[in-house]
DNA sequence: TATATTTATGCTCATTTTGAGTTTAAATCA
DNA sequence: TGATTTAAACTCAAAATGAGCATAAATATA
């Protein structure tokens, strides 16, 4: 892979990075802040001066991007033992998590760019249900990959992590068609349903099975695969190092939270209308909610008040305008709360 | 603070270590094995010959304590900006988590240890109801540590963090007497319940608070704060470094996860009851569950089946024996599964 | 102007899940 | 033998969940 990395920093003694997946919700679409055309997230070598890994990120950050942010949680910690040091250490880079509200989003350098993060991921875009790029390459080309395993009890047991994976019946992966039980998943039939937050173990997958143009097994080999020619484009942009599983590692963390924590009003604007707050958690998990149990749920919970105000309707009648329960900040962060399921 | 540290390592060019957390049940208790009389966790430096940040745990663990492990998950990246490399880089130290089961425990090195886990969190063992150091010492102290803050929002605030951190109500905090409702947590009155899990959180309340011999500001120094002769004594055991929030960290990591993920089967012998399962569970979470919900809630997962089999019961009835079900690993890993709530 | 369309919001209802018992069974202890 | 102890099956009410219908308040269209 040749290396056009425009940020690169002098590897000294060095052996420990900071990378950060900025998220931030414009046009009811998820986007990651990204430099380098889209190919790198922001990130830089943690230096004797920075106090703390945080510090480290910020300053990073707003010097690669310009663009200030405000909650940032720890994600995971790699190792690239491919990149080392003058000493032979390899580099340990540690990923965090940040969120930027739209009113916060500033003019970036001429590198940086917000990307729809299902530009990395179209295969978890389910907002119009579940898209074709699914069952019409990805599982055909696994089931492929499934087959190649040596062991006939391995092979039983890949088909059956990749119905899990991917939300399949075990009838569907036989070569069946789509019935309508398989896609809503029904219990009788052991549950196959569409796991939002399964991000990081469906991209692992397709990591493995060498789908990914950054696996250092693709293409895959099996006998007979045909990749479509313009394969590489549909299964998503591609990144330098392994930046692309630090997103699946942010999405999934990201999902997996929503569910049980108001992380999402670091995303939302001051001021906001119940659609538009759906909207917006919609454009993060990928699937349809159900409104109705969507505000029930909220209103249990008691996060969000009315301003008494009312948004200028574009068409229908004009909603409600919310904001955002400070004085239960602490409470929201210690206690649990939930969001609602998925609609359908 | 003197360093007695006898397995200090030649801290060279590398500037990351990893540091384990290790836990098994034995005789009904939580334990974690340390190393220098309990004051460290196995560590070592991360070196080039490692291929992973999993290998290197591995490595050092075998070598500190001559005892192989199994399960592994990475927790957190501290950085120590008070231990740094001879460039002045911060030493990075990334936490495991790991699960060993007691069949599986090897005869140690004569420095490791395995330690009850309460010895070092003795306000997180609720086996027997909430303990009275937290309602007799550690609670009041906080109560005047909240009233150092400058700010009447502040205090306000921080009496708020106590009582959900700590699982008490507000009219406890004000000085009232505990009262039934204010035990069981009643929605009219906000529910005040202990939440396990948030072990972290808790410990963090007392090194700020500085009631942690390790924290920086111990001992606190507010108007007329008042601690035992023998405090040191009675809030645990301490470490060096910060270890110690390392492992609040994974106890809190295990308490969450536990409820969600059959992560007990790391730490349990092929074959068991449900009672011995159910103790574990409890040994873990600190709290009692309630028998019969445990019961159905594992079933109606399917994570384990009868062998058939009874144990000989020392006093009762004899209880059927029972092993997880090694088939579905998979799904396992994959699926969400709960394990029930407290009792009472 | 009347009617359809769109969006917001309130309300119902069946089902499942949860919390918290009671009852019966099978062993040992005194 | 009867008390005690542990196991395990079953019951029941309350709460949470999933899914839908009904009404309200605006704009678009005939």
């Amino acid at each position: 892979m040749t290396l056009s990395y425009s940020h690169a920093h002098q590897q000294g003694s060095g052996t420990t990075e900071v990378v950060a997946v900025l998220v931030a919700i414009t046009d009811h679409t998820a986007r990651v802040l990204t430099v380098d055309q889209g190919k790198l997230l922001p990130n830089g070598p943690l230096m004797p001066l920075h106090r703390s890994l945080q510090a480290g990120v910020r300053q990073w950050v707003e010097e690669q991007t310009q663009q200030p942010l405000g909650y940032l949680e720890q994600l995971y910690t790699f190792v690239d033992t491919n990149r080392r040091n003058i000493d032979g250490h390899a580099l340990v880079y540690v990923s965090y998590l940040g969120l930027v509200q739209e009113t916060q989003m500033q003019e970036l350098q001429s590198e940086a760019l917000w990307r729809d993060w299902y530009d990395y991921f179209p295969w978890e875009n389910h907002l119009d249900g579940m898209p074709s790029i699914i069952t019409d390459f990805i599982v055909p080309v696994l089931l492929e990959w499934a087959n190649t395993a040596e062991d006939l009890i391995v092979q039983q047991r890949r088909r059956q992590r990749i119905g899990l994976c991917w939300g399949l019946s075990e009838t569907f992966l036989a070569g069946g068609e789509l019935t309508d039980t398989d896609l809503v998943g029904d219990h009788a039939h052991e549950s196959r349903e569409w796991i939002a937050e399964h991000v990081l173990l469906r991209y692992e997958m397709l990591y493995e099975g060498g789908l990914i143009p950054e696996a250092p097994n693709y293409p895959p080999t099996y006998q007979a695969v045909v990749l479509p020619d313009d394969w590489s484009q549909r299964i998503g942009v591609p990144m330098y190092y392994d930046h692309r599983r630090v997103i699946a590692t942010a999405i999934s963390r990201l999902r997996a939270k929503i569910e049980y924590r108001p992380l999402i009003f670091g995303l939302m604007p001051d001021v906001f209308t119940l659609s538009q707050l759906q909207q917006s958690v919609e454009a993060l998990s990928g699937v349809r909610l159900h409104k109705q149990n969507f505000r029930r749920l909220l209103d249990s919970q008691n996060l969000v008040m009315e301003t008494g105000e009312s948004s200028s309707a574009q068409r229908g009648r004009p909603a409600k305008l919310y904001r955002f329960r400070h004085d239960i900040e602490l409470q929201s962060l210690l206690m649990d709360s939930k969001l609602p399921k998925r609609n359908k």
